[in-house]
DNA sequence: CCATTTATGTTGCCTAAGCAACCAATGCAT
DNA sequence: ATGCATTGGTTGCTTAGGCAACATAAATGG
């Protein structure tokens, strides 16, 4: 009997399908909240700009470590990013093959205009969960990222 | 004072970048098993299979439930689905604007020769969690996904 | 030192998703 | 019954992502 039939909880209950749903609603959300603060920005490009703030001048590799953006991704995403004047890209003078990504002052003021609304957000979407709630939901994310990452 | 910066937790383990990572690897995970199967097919299509193996003969605007599909993007998707053969399309008789969605016997074959596999990598993935630590982690995304519904 | 391998980035082609604009069919209200 | 709003679907434009192929620079190994 295969589970589509008997599995007695709705598919769209499970977390596969809520992981889906989920970062597409994250997505539209954050869109949505820089669009009403005048911002054409999107959660990809804040994750990058967060990295960027945090450190930049270093190669477009080497930046797509938190969201594991692979290097096409990358490329694009930062394409885009400095089409709108956040970002600038110089060539590494060490190694000629590199190209080393700076945050604009245009970037920085972005993101630390934005960064308030942010954490105001994120508040709303989690400050009404316990702590030990979202540390025990993260964990288990965290197992099955471990076990997806295995297999690739 | 920011939190980029007073963050004790690196913000690549907050649930808003896990889930948004887990909702990628997941969708790798599921199209690179699909590969090694012999078929072209991703976990949104598998969705949608799934959606349709319940119930098939319905307009398209109400088989995007189970991910929030919007209506664009069901009518490409059905397209998709439709260039595999593993569904047809056909005027609702009834209501001139419908178009109605059916499992083709290839869609039904696909469905559930890979339904087994499926199970297996689900088995793979979540079977080393507890139940009771899936369910909590479930809960607490449903709570976060209802919070970002009310702001839409 | 030269040939081969590796690293980095880019481009092309595909799927997925969101938004706005549009068309056609239906329903509704006066 | 006609005009208007609503519904269902489609198309175009955009961002994001995965994969394969490619170009160039650097490293490596004989």
């Amino acid at each position: 009997m295969s589970d589509w039939q008997s599995n007695p909880l709705a598919i769209e209950d499970s977390i596969a399908y809520r992981v889906h749903r989920l970062a597409r609603l994250q997505r539209k959300h954050f869109a949505n909240l820089a669009r009403r603060h005048g911002l054409d920005l999107t959660a990809e490009m804040w994750f990058i700009l967060n990295r960027l703030r945090r450190q930049d001048g270093r190669p477009q590799n080497a930046l797509g470590d938190a969201i594991f953006s692979d290097r096409p991704n990358l490329t694009r995403m930062f394409a885009r990013l400095e089409s709108r004047g956040w970002i600038r890209r110089s060539a590494d003078p060490v190694d000629g093959r590199k190209v080393l990504i700076w945050l604009t002052a245009d970037g920085i003021d972005v993101h630390d205009r934005f960064s308030a609304v942010a954490g105001e957000a994120r508040t709303r979407l989690f400050g009404g969960l316990s702590v030990e709630d979202l540390a025990q939901a993260s964990a288990t994310l965290a197992r099955v990222e471990a076990e997806l990452l295995k297999d690739l």
